[in-house]
DNA sequence: ATCTAATTGCAATTAAGTCTCAATTTCAGT
DNA sequence: ACTGAAATTGAGACTTAATTGCAATTAGAT
């Protein structure tokens, strides 16, 4: 699993330690695919073999997004949602008002179209994140 | 204000009062330019000659949202940021990591390509936010 | 002016996420 | 494999934004 092989390399380079509990909640992050809620996560480590406090459980989960093997991809009102990186390509998102479902898409115009904003802007842009709320296809009237 | 007819008309239309305390709020709302945290908010209405508890204003800040005169823009770590829309026409923002800067723009294109990503795969987008994270001009190295 | 449903303020509550700290564990050096 | 310094853990207390329940109050239609 390339990774662990990303984490421990991240954490070797900060002086962090690989841990049971921090490569519990790795490969249990990459146990499943979809978005997640950290509660979600923390029930799923408590479900399995494995084990993980739920203070472990976040603040592996701030690491993973340090080293970009998780991301956030958007805040709801009841708190964060994440989703795993690797082996996945950059896209944006759409969000259906009526039942929640989350589509994701990607566009090269719109890749274009950061850098040229940034560039009328004098903005140095790092990161973006579209979100386009709406109906979904099982949704619309 | 045409603020306050519309807030009137969207309240009518529900049923609901136009109460000193929703007048108030409103009031605030439109008593600054640029972007505002629901605590914020609360701490100058105290400091107004009107009053509202934080309560209410919480609970003016959703009707104002439902009735499209305040929109929430996003959220941080510590809670959600707002911005009132009469008189601003749709716009997206780019947020600054260093110094916390939130700058508007509007893209026609931007606008053009929402509609064009929503049909490709059959969703009714009603809106978007397209954030781009960086550094600004200040803050770059 | 009256009446009824909506609204208010307060304080209690919720819930996500963070923090503290004693006990435990990792791992580099031997 | 052993050791020790430094990092990490878990449990629960804590923080902070936001919501809620309820008795008292108020808007506004009639």
């Amino acid at each position: 699993m390339m990774e662990n092989i990303i984490f421990r390399n991240f954490l070797g380079g900060k002086g962090l330690k690989l841990t049971k509990e921090r490569t519990a909640v790795l490969s249990e992050v990459y146990s499943f695919h979809g978005h997640f809620e950290p509660e979600y996560l923390y029930s799923r480590i408590k479900g399995s073999g494995s084990k993980a406090s739920r203070a472990s459980v976040y603040r592996t989960l701030s690491l993973l997004v340090e080293c970009g093997l998780v991301k956030r991809v958007t805040r709801t009102d009841k708190g964060n949602i994440y989703e795993h990186t690797y082996g996945h390509s950059h896209h944006d998102h759409m969000i259906c008002d009526i039942c929640g479902e989350i589509i994701e898409f990607f566009s090269e115009k719109l890749e274009k179209l950061q850098d040229e904003i940034c560039e009328k802007n004098s903005f140095i842009g790092s990161s973006h994140a579209l979100e386009i709320r709406g109906r979904c296809k099982k949704c619309r009237m």
